[in-house]
DNA sequence: ATATATTCGGGACAAATGTCCTTTTTTTAG
DNA sequence: CTAAAAAAAGGACATTTGTCCCGAATATAT
């Protein structure tokens, strides 16, 4: 995916953007610009709800695309996407990804991939959290954390999870024992 | 979308097919022989977890599409379609299916169109419970079934929540208050 | 090295949710 | 219409999770 990009490069409508540490790619709510190819780095894309908490929907890292959904949806942001660590991006303009759309047909079956793969994440990410103890899910949380190497604070990982700190703690304390 | 399929019908690649209330379209963990397109009816979709417990992840009527999602990732069934009302559909191939991801333009469009609105609703929705009580979940739930006209029982309201009936009554009654 | 912040872990209690079970109401079958 | 079955409601108690807050541990500045 990254190749197809990087190819078609030399027009202005791809330019490569830098985001230091702890910065945001886009806003919740807000209306998106562009469309974004992560070249390096991670990031936590997550939801702020009204009464300020915070939920991770998933973290984001090299080759994975941002504003998609929103730009096919024609919406403002669905949520925060921060950069975790420095990150680099391909930025896409609407018009040209609009045009990418509808001919290229090989992109379209990556994304119907990359899409379909976030369906199942999500979906049953939000069944097993549901319908489990906070610590089956920290069980899981710890896993996908040893495959990707993302450190996370543990207010992170509680916003993962989707529950306050002092029950990751918790948590914490009953699998060590 | 249905149009597009009714059109190409009269070859034995797409087939109509009935379930009576009840009756599975589709078994969590088997495979999936079809891909199926929605013609009347409504159904449920939901994952049992290894406690027994279900999650209904979100109902299915007239133009949706299923198993889309197991064909592209070329996986087992994530979850169980269950009818709720009689329902008929127009089964299509894999085969057939897959040619058509390959060439129709259109369809491929379509398709992201959907999974990014199914993207959008399950990942607010995962959100949303796991951050606030379920007295505020169930004043959404509310909107839903009065927008879409669906008879549920109580135990599919739970479902839906990932709470149990007891709690789900517990909130019913602090709602009337 | 000492003092001052800042972060982190956990105690104590409150609120939310689950479990188990009994009673009431509604539906279905004959 | 009556009996049996199924669905719904809710009481009593257990468990989980959240809230508030304080003291220990760690970092930072002087």
């Amino acid at each position: 995916m990254q190749e197809l990009y990087e190819q078609q490069e030399r027009k202005e409508n791809i330019i490569v953007k830098q985001y230091a540490k702890g910065q945001k790619l886009f806003f919740q709510n807000e209306k998106a610009t562009k469309v974004m190819l992560i070249k390096e780095g991670i990031t936590k894309c997550f939801f702020t709800e009204d009464n300020d908490k915070e939920y991770i929907l998933e973290f984001l890292g090299k080759g994975e695309i941002v504003g998609e959904i929103e730009f096919i949806r024609k919406i403002v942001c669905l949520c925060n996407i921060e950069a975790m660590t420095d990150v680099t991006v391909y930025a896409i303009t609407p018009d040209y990804f609009g045009e990418l759309i509808k001919n290229d047909l090989k992109l379209n079956n990556l994304l119907l991939d990359v899409f379909a793969e976030r369906i199942i994440n999500t979906a049953s990410r939000a069944s097993y959290q549901q319908l489990y103890t906070i610590e089956h899910s920290l069980g899981k949380l710890l896993e996908l954390q040893s495959k990707q190497e993302i450190a996370m604070s543990k207010e992170d990982m509680a916003s993962y999870l989707g529950v306050t700190v002092r029950s990751l703690n918790r948590a914490f304390k009953s699998l060590s024992e």
